[in-house]
DNA sequence: GAGGTACTATACCGAAAGGTTCAATACGAG
DNA sequence: CTCGTATTGAACCTTTCGGTATAGTACCTC
């Protein structure tokens, strides 16, 4: 798991990490801003913000006794790029769930028909 | 883990298991067929099918002792939708890298013209 | 320099991930 | 019904993950 799409598929994969995420797209935040919405203790969030920063997702800077975080999302783009890949095939899923609704829509209309003649 | 989104991108964090999702891409195959690149068991990729079942990637079949798995792009729409919502920001980043690399042509164009002077 | 605040390192834990091996199952062909 | 092929189940192993508790470090304030 040492490749770059790996490490952020695998970042991402953690909700209390993409919640991390969301905040710091509002702006930079020390631990402590991050950690408050969780039921956790500081250093689990800071184990999360290393993760992150592993994959590049974040890094830190260095203010008075606070280490801020800010989003990097540079490596989002490689992830987006590798999904957006599969984009036809989930459109075609979703017409083909499409043709599977008006199949039953003009059966359920067939029958009514039927029933009413 | 239980979300579907985390589910997705668990599921994406690894490269074998993106790489079945790529063979897949090119139609349905069997477990045999799909392991063959891979230095592994048939058991561990039965395995990562699995867990690609598990999260809505995949979805199986029967044709006599084969069990052929094909791809179901559905949940990536989802996991993209995520990711471009950050798109804005992996684009300033390379803002942020191309004003840099001006600055520095900047500075190399003074220095030149400081030696040249 | 003593004390408070913000954070990290270390050690530990239980559970899950990613493999293996080997036995079992499901199916088609003789 | 037996044999070969395709695949999964079960048991096991090692490593990683996500969390805790506790001690330590870095910095500001007084």
């Amino acid at each position: 798991m040492t490749d770059q799409l790996s490490a952020t598929f695998s970042a991402l994969a953690d909700p209390t990490r993409r919640a991390i995420l969301e905040q710091l797209a509002h702006g930079q935040a020390t631990v402590g801003e991050l950690a408050a919405p969780f039921d956790m203790t500081f250093a689990a969030v800071s184990k999360h913000l290393r993760v992150l920063e592993g994959a590049g997702l974040v890094s830190r800077g260095r203010e008075a006794q606070y280490r801020p975080a800010r989003l990097d999302a540079r490596p989002l783009e490689a992830a987006s790029a590798w999904i957006v890949d599969y984009e036809r095939f989930w459109s075609a899923s979703v017409d083909a769930l499409g043709d599977y609704l008006n199949a039953l829509q003009q059966l359920s209309t067939t029958k009514e028909e039927n029933t009413h003649g």
